[in-house]
DNA sequence: TTGTCAAGAACGATCGTTCTGTTTAGGGTC
DNA sequence: GACCCTAAACAGAACGATCGTTCTTGACAA
């Protein structure tokens, strides 16, 4: 006999889940602590061990949660129709990013737990699962839009989408890292400069 | 009157740092222990402290010895004689990052820790200054190889070479990136792909 | 009344750092 | 050149602080 619902459990765990990406932004996965994620949350220590088995677990859902939201928001874009140009699409991405980095209703915390989470993936054998099954899901929404372009003559009939995925993501991955490092960088000039490369 | 010459500090430090690097690369920042680096080292903690004030000091020079390692190493390659053009030299640079990556003498940690110290930087001011200073030298690096691509018309004359040298540093970043999270990226693939990008 | 859920004190483990004792290289004295 | 003396350098035990987790207690829905 449950003593609260499933929503709002569900809605708690949400709200903990918050919490622990704002200490997370601010502080980086290990030397945020569980005192932390407590006091930010406003719940007790009692209670946080009651949605998840511990700290491990936190991190694991926490980096799911953030790729997942990031990946989830992206992926639409990149697929949707009517379908643009593979860079006309990396604009319309990068300059999504760039919302979420600024604009964002959590002060573009997201994207700067994804970075977290890439390092953490140089660790933590589980949280690379994570983050490799997201980065599959931005592939196959890139996939998506090199096949369309590829139909319409855009590009190469013998073009490689696989590879052109991965150069796309990591054009994506390697944008957010210099952008949250720098500060003169904006998409519009980036993927001007892209377009510029061609020899 | 020092008991050791100022050569033999200078090395034992390496020492300590090289193991540090190892420790770090295997377990991120904060979950490397002071015990752990002690451990690598073979030194006692009372040596350690001797040459680091702290752990802090320790991460920054962590910090500063792996991106300078792996910025000397990449400007070199991209400023070299007779001046490659732009995607020419990034091949270069990716190929030499793929050398560090596989085949270097440490296995690898040297860019697997700049992306710790990628990370590190979104949380410490001191760190993020560091990660800067040594961008700002690949930076300096590629504007070298754009100006003289400028000059020999393989780039528009009114080209922004400013931004076109973060766009190169950051495909760097994100081929680093993912090359480290997936098996399936080659400067080779990786590079035709940039080529293939033009619409 | 019963079992769920939360609160917060409490606990053992582990962390970064310091402190104490020992070793050892170099300089002064004869 | 043999000797001590001094202080730098080191080793490792020890310390206080802080961590993640658990346990005890009480409150509340069924």
């Amino acid at each position: 006999m449950p003593r609260i619902s499933a929503e709002t459990r569900e809605a708690r765990r949400q709200h903990l889940l918050s919490a622990a990406v704002r200490c997370v932004a601010r502080e980086g996965f290990h030397q945020t602590t569980m005192a932390h994620v407590i006091a930010e949350s406003g719940m007790s220590a009692g209670a946080v061990y009651g949605y998840f088995k511990g700290k491990h677990e936190l991190i694991r859902a926490i980096a799911d949660s953030v790729l997942g939201d990031l990946t989830g928001r992206l992926a639409v874009l990149a697929a949707r129709e009517p379908a643009l140009a593979p860079l006309d699409a990396l604009e319309v991405v990068l300059d999504r990013l760039e919302e979420l980095l600024t604009a964002g209703d959590d002060g573009g915390n997201v994207p700067r737990v994804a970075v977290q989470a890439w390092a953490e993936a140089g660790r933590d054998p589980q949280v690379a699962a994570i983050v490799r099954e997201r980065l599959e899901q931005l592939h196959a929404a890139w996939r998506t839009v090199l096949v369309h372009a590829r139909e319409s003559g855009a590009l190469a009939a013998d073009a490689d989408v696989e590879t052109l995925a991965q150069v796309l993501v990591s054009t994506m991955m390697g944008f957010l890292q210099q952008r949250l490092l720098l500060d003169g960088l904006r998409p519009p000039g980036y993927v001007a400069g892209l377009r510029e490369l061609r020899c």
